[in-house]
DNA sequence: TAGATTGTTAATCGATTAACAATC
DNA sequence: TAGATTGTTAATCGATTAACAATC
């Protein structure tokens, strides 16, 4: 607030941090919506299963405005702060490439917008898809793919192809100026360096299953 | 080898390495098509870009035989232990909640029994959606849930609800003996110690993708 | 004031990376 | 033999957890 040089504080938050926060503003928002003013790191974590530091370094991280001593933090503040922190206040466009079950079922799906994302076309090599729509949203064929994203400047894309279709839709979505994947198909993907790949890895998920279930025995 | 007690020794393989396996496996694979006999782990390094001393760490974790200088591994072998560790050759049933878009994609994937899962029935309160099939898996009311995974022995559930269903499905499946969920709602579920919950954090995976962006800029 | 709760520094833990000796 | 490659010990890094002082 009253430092010299109040640059925007670059956010300390580390990827597992990341991927807490959307269940704080879960929990945050049913609080919400029952109309409580505020709450302590210590009530969250009992409920999330966490350690109360670890919600309060969290927390720390992206609030503004200082918890305070016996109160904790007002609800409606922090929800804002992680909205932000995880930006979900700006909308980002994402294409999607493989109109299969998988593609169709994001496609399909309505809550997206809550996590800052909407998914506004898809891309098929199947002729028999293009021009159909799934929940609104049209299907290309993949010439249109570079014409499209550099004309409305989309720099997400999501790869629910096969396997091994995915290394060369990659390319064509690096080539037409993606610069964040979503892959959600089991191959390794080679991009420039800033270019960034998400894996969807459910290979490694069920790998987790199985191995709990064989200690179990 | 010639060790006076012969024990399994108890894998010591991290989190992080059982999601890379599945990549080394593919890998793998495509080579043994080609006929490769051996492999390096430099070359399994630098094609799926990590480092090779991890490579090493996690080819020394899983492989029986160890790996020659000069040589490296054999490939048929490696991709046998690498089958073993993450238990890809004993099929584990499972059952899926919640036919929705998502649901209905996951039980039309044929991928899975490469991977050791088979989802052998699903579950829906829609009536309309009862005995109809998915994939050639029947649909089922919630009500049978319990009865058909206590006489078939199944032990990991799929939860594909919409959120607010899925704490109250979990309490169902964790009541009807099954030992590992597989987790697509965004929410925390609540479970007994010895029951594992693996969460697909997809609102995670969406942070991630927008924080990259908006570095970006 | 006393005590609930925060924010932060230090200790621990788990995983990655570097360095290097062993060996076919 | 020389050198490519392995396996392992030690150093580093990032994240979690413990300890504790600050404060409303």
């Amino acid at each position: 607030m009253n430092r010299a040089s109040k640059e925007v504080k670059e956010s300390p938050i580390s990827k597992q941090a990341i991927g807490r926060f959307p269940y704080y503003l879960k929990f945050l928002n049913e609080l919400n919506r029952d109309h409580h003013e505020h709450i302590s790191a210590a009530t969250i974590a009992a409920s999330l299963q966490l350690y109360e530091v670890q919600v309060r370094k969290d927390l720390a991280a992206v609030s503004r405005s200082a918890g305070k001593p016996r109160l904790g933090f007002p609800v409606a503040e922090l929800i804002d702060d992680i909205k932000r922190a995880l930006r979900y206040d700006n909308l980002d466009q994402a294409i999607l490439v493989g109109a299969g079950h998988l593609g169709t079922a994001l496609l399909s799906y309505k809550g997206f917008s809550d996590y800052g994302l909407e998914i506004i076309a898809a891309f098929d090599t199947k002729a028999s898809l293009h021009e159909t729509e799934v929940n609104g949203k049209k299907i290309f064929p993949l010439e249109n793919l570079n014409g499209l994203c550099r004309r409305l400047n989309v720099k997400i894309g999501i790869i629910t192809v096969p396997a091994d279709a995915a290394s060369g839709v990659c390319d064509l979505l690096v080539g037409s100026g993606i610069l964040a994947i979503w892959n959600f198909a089991q191959t390794h993907l080679s991009v420039p360096e800033n270019v960034l790949v998400q894996d969807e890895n459910m290979a490694a998920s069920l790998a987790l299953l199985s191995k709990h279930l064989a200690e179990k025995n």
